[in-house]
DNA sequence: TAGATTGTTAATCGATTAACAATC
DNA sequence: TAGATTGTTAATCGATTAACAATC
């Protein structure tokens, strides 16, 4: 599985493939042509090409693509084969919206604690997790091989939590605080800014209304 | 203010340039030049010039930018100095915590209605909105004037949701269910996959542990 | 004025699309 | 075999970076 050296925009295609392949999978689909898969998808058959063969020629000339071998093969690209040990830090809706997601849980990733520092949610438990408080943190960190943890609290606590987590060794943040964290370059961020996301839909509302007069 | 054609990277952009000045600005700092917050926000010096210059000539040579009259601009850009009203469907966690983001009312987004389909949370009260059955929906879509629909509803259930939002005029949509919606174009949909956040996550994960001999 | 820094043009780099020979 | 469709190379397009003249 070659994996050097590929572009952002790739990798962060390969999700909405799998999801698409999934949907076909239970569909009963069994091929797909990159052409019909792109005019599902609305992107052009040859980016899907292009894209597929950045890790292996997984399709056949004349045939297409095998919608279960692709998904099960992407899956392993993005790493959906083995399981990941993760933590939630923030116990609030966000944090408690993370730990009720099921399907995490099926792409491997598996919930080892949550917790937060508020007193009141002490010992409230969510999908078999009770909620602990900080000071157990670090001993869990150290105990249970937790590779990500998920960081939902706000943005005044983010880089403070954050040095705990990088010294006791995490290999990954889920960062949804509002704040960008810089961190030793071996720790991976991945940062979902709801605000950033809202600020964008208010961009397109603005220009639409400016198109149609209606401001 | 010059804004059509403006490439999506460049708009992807500008909430993090504004969550940046918006920090600078609580820190007191009066005046940047684009050399220094390249520093600070680890990209070239050169990109922010040109990015800003898509919207006009906010700095001064010599001089460089006034962090409070860039950051009010930026904000106009954005749509930030208009008020959107704005439903939640869905409201299980996520949904109540989008409820509770405080800082959404600070930039215009005013939350005028919380749905959900389950009864045992019938008339609960979020900041002061009480959570409404889905039977309501409709009337206050047609007597609110509203411009924003937030999805946080399971997959299954977004279609046919969304064609109702659609056929009560509704100009946006912020979808955190699961899947793509194909809507008329004249809808916005800005979509957060929260799902294909975590498979970036993972996918580097992998590739990490892969170099360092991990696995 | 001299120094600093922008706005903007030109050069480079990377990503997307098109085309087609290879092959199932 | 003929038809279909991939894998892959080449062409195009767009985005980023570099450079520098304009100007505060």
């Amino acid at each position: 599985m070659e994996s050097r050296g590929i572009s952002k925009a790739v990798i962060g295609r390969l999700p909405r493939y799998y999801r698409y392949l999934g949907e076909l999978n239970e569909a009963g689909v069994e091929r797909i042509s990159s052409s019909d898969l792109s005019k599902k998808m609305h992107v052009t058959a040859s980016q899907i090409r292009q894209d597929l063969n950045n890790f292996g020629g997984f399709g056949q000339q004349g045939y297409g693509y095998n919608v279960k071998y692709l998904r099960t093969e992407i899956g392993k690209i993005l790493g959906l084969d083995q399981s990941h040990n993760m933590v939630i830090i923030g116990a609030g809706n966000l944090g408690q919206a993370l730990a009720n997601y099921a399907s995490f849980a099926r792409n491997g990733f598996i919930l080892k604690g949550i917790f937060d520092v508020n007193p009141e949610l002490k010992g409230k438990v969510i999908r078999d997790i009770p909620i602990r408080m900080m000071d157990e943190l670090e001993t869990v960190l150290q105990e249970e091989n937790i590779d990500i943890a998920a960081l939902t609290i706000p943005k005044t606590k983010a880089v403070e939590v954050s040095d705990i987590l990088v010294r006791n060794g995490i290999k990954a943040i889920w960062n949804f605080a509002h704040t960008d964290l810089n961190l030793p370059k071996d720790v991976i961020v991945e940062s979902v800014h709801l605000s950033d996301s809202l600020m964008k839909l208010s961009y397109n509302i603005t220009r639409y209304k400016e198109e149609h007069g209606e401001d």
